[in-house]
DNA sequence: CTCGTACACCGTACGTCGTACGCTGTACTA
DNA sequence: TAGTACAGCGTACGACGTACGGTGTACGAG
């Protein structure tokens, strides 16, 4: 009944995997996960909801896919450094692109089995650490370390509901202290207090931990 | 129409947000947070879906109060050992109560606003810290860091689709060496037969880091 | 030039979801 | 005895994922 006009406009206009997982992290992105189904995103695309069936065998496996766009988009350990500098690079590059893609963290969960880029991933920070020298189970602790610190702050971060110092500090002020009775919840007042007075950044936070980490993981470089 | 015949089974049988909650968790243990829906948790109460809305004002509310819930499992830090001791204790007893609790690793990213068990827990630990001497920034950064860690870990776990060494080594041979050419996936290769050899079990990884953490935190005690 | 087949895409339909709304029966107070 | 409050329920609505069976266009073979 529709589309007798169009003509060529198939290889621009039609759709594709590509298309389809790349709109779906868009919409996400914006509307976060529970925003994003197949029939809105079949309209941001601008077919049927049905028409998606094609190139994704099951919302589940969209989502899969998603997961495995938002890894591609982590820089891996650059070569040509030290291994603590190319370590802490790919750990910054990771933290923007999940505080960028929230929603990538909780899926994380239920995927369990690892997409090509996520591989690929794991196969370049391995490589920088076994280069680095640290023998194989060590190398194996330094990835779970820092991997779960990464993943951690990451879902962390994702549940603040504010990102500089200034939205702290108008929060603390107006959410969190006045539920906050100071003789059951000393600590926590004195914390919100001095952070606030500091002009507590949390965007500085992260930096924090990670060096922490990679000195702490240095002198196992060598043993067995 | 219904109901004549029950009389005082109200007070045994009759539903609280306490019960509700309760059997939310087990629901959401049993069949994941995707099999925990309104209807079916009804069902387990022996309700209607509707009854439901009478202790909880959403769906949204009952997950909050299922997250508190499990802060609420969580062991408190000792107060009579030494920081080290006491944050390991609370850090083995988070990590066992989200291993429990998968689901609700995923919920914590969504979440903004801590329920009041999280808000005990958080108070409790950083009281243990600021007691062991971290002036009140230090605690701030201790407190990101081993949270991190723990969730970050608890977030591995669960996605990983085995639990024991035995159940690693099958899976290894089965399912991940094929997929992983050695030609492309060198250093994965040669981790995973180093895995299998030696044994290895996740279940012993956290240890490791968490240890390593506490001990690069523990210089930081006097420090500014 | 026709026809068959393959493909890209779509409309409809089913069962499930969260929940707004309004009704029932019971329990207790006046 | 009447009135009120409350616990719980039934129905209904719109949105979801997706099974199923179309329908139009493109293209190679005859």
């Amino acid at each position: 009944m529709p589309a007798k006009e169009q003509r060529q406009v198939a290889s621009d206009r039609g759709l594709s995997k590509q298309r389809v997982v790349v709109e779906a992290v868009r919409l996400a992105d914006r509307e976060g996960v529970d925003g994003l189904s197949m029939r809105r995103l079949a309209g941001a695309l601008g077919a049927g909801a049905m028409s998606l069936y094609h190139y994704v065998a099951s919302k589940e496996e969209l989502l899969d896919a998603m997961v495995d766009v938002v890894f591609e988009e982590i820089e891996l350990p650059p070569e040509e450094t030290d291994w603590q500098s190319a370590m802490r690079r790919r750990a910054v590059s990771a933290r923007q692109v999940l505080a960028r893609h929230p929603w990538a963290i909780s899926l994380l969960e239920s995927r369990t089995s690892p997409g090509p880029a996520n591989l690929r991933h794991h196969e370049a920070v391995t490589a920088c650490l076994r280069r680095a020298g640290f023998p194989v189970l060590m190398a194996t602790h330094a990835n779970w370390l820092l991997d779960s610190y990464v993943y951690g702050f990451a879902l962390q971060e994702a549940s603040l509901p504010f990102d500089t110092a200034d939205e702290l500090a108008a929060m603390a002020e107006d959410v969190y202290l006045p539920q906050l009775p100071a003789d059951e919840f000393p600590y926590l007042n004195e914390s919100a207090a001095a952070l606030v007075a500091a002009g507590y950044d949390p965007a500085e936070e992260f930096i924090f931990g990670l060096d922490l980490v990679l000195a702490a993981l240095e002198p196992l470089r060598a043993s067995a």
